[in-house]
DNA sequence: TTATACTTTCAAAAAATTTTGAAAATTAAT
DNA sequence: ATTAATTTTCAAAATTTTTTGAAAGTATAA
């Protein structure tokens, strides 16, 4: 295989995972796109590259400058920008979760919380609570475990990894 | 709050938790409404306290069955058939490993490794196989990882949290 | 066999999401 | 202050996804 070929490939593969898991596909693609360049880009080249249009390119390299997963980069001299990507995978997954943590995760919780105050106390009211409670005990314990993993660094991943095969 | 309303709430709070997961909302919303049902429910039940169409409802509750998230309960001498979820927290999330494992973990690492077999071997195919490695490797890891998580029991997992904690 | 109860399918409609592109805003140089 | 380069915004258009509902299919009972 070609390697613009590969590129391609790889670029549309990202885009598929990213929409799969409610990630825009252009934002996955732009990331891709940046994850294989060697020097940065700036946005002509991101729209040139993946044939999409100015607004969507620039609101795509937005959201990922928000998610922690581009960094702008200033040439001397040089008035537009340019960007880069996280390259580190275990920083890139470990934005995702705290970015998608607090967007997802932490709401769920909080109506968890919520319905669990409900009036009256017969048979369906505790059924009901039993498995609020299942499935509260099991969030809590995702959440934690969540933030222990971002706030441990890529050895103790790794060596979790291991403990864990 | 009252019980119903509790309901609510939480079947609302699946759904959304669902569909910016890429799993569809109302998928979601059956199997929350499932599950905190104590009866089985037959697909009539289903549209009315979702208030969706026999349609909807029909391709939603064969979408769970094939994730293995709700089954099939037939009354003796009932025509019809009602359904009933998986109740236990760490069999519903093992089976949505299992699931999206296979539709989307295992066709990236396909495409990993199909890209990395490219022609020439410049500094620039260097640069492309060094992120493609990369990749790979954490992707690998998190497979076999998940391979581990869904083939261990409940117990294990409890073990794992509390190790990570 | 025929009628009845229920389930499945799927094309068309509706809804939600994404993308475009041109205008407005911003920033920097002359 | 004016011009030029670049970025941002956002309403409308395009696309994708979901939902509907009626027709077709299937199974059971009479």
């Amino acid at each position: 295989m070609e390697l613009d070929e590969a590129k391609q490939r790889f670029i549309q593969a990202w885009g598929t995972l990213g929409s799969n898991w409610g990630i825009n596909r252009t934002m996955a693609q732009v990331h891709a796109l940046l994850l294989i360049s060697a020097e940065a880009l700036c946005a002509d080249d991101i729209m040139e590259k993946l044939k999409i249009s100015r607004g969507n390119a620039n609101m795509n390299i937005r959201a990922l400058i928000d998610w922690g997963l581009v960094f702008k980069e200033l040439k001397p001299g040089e008035r537009r920008e340019y960007f880069i990507s996280e390259k580190d995978m275990w920083n890139v997954v470990r934005q995702i979760i705290i970015h998608r943590k607090k967007k997802e995760l932490e709401p769920v919780l909080r109506v968890l919380n919520d319905v669990s105050d409900i009036e009256g106390d017969g048979p369906d009211q505790e059924a009901f609570l039993d498995v609020i409670k299942e499935i509260q005990l099991f969030a809590s314990k995702a959440d934690k475990t969540l933030d222990k993993l971002v706030s441990s660094d890529a050895n103790w991943l790794m060596k979790t990894f291991m403990k864990m095969m």
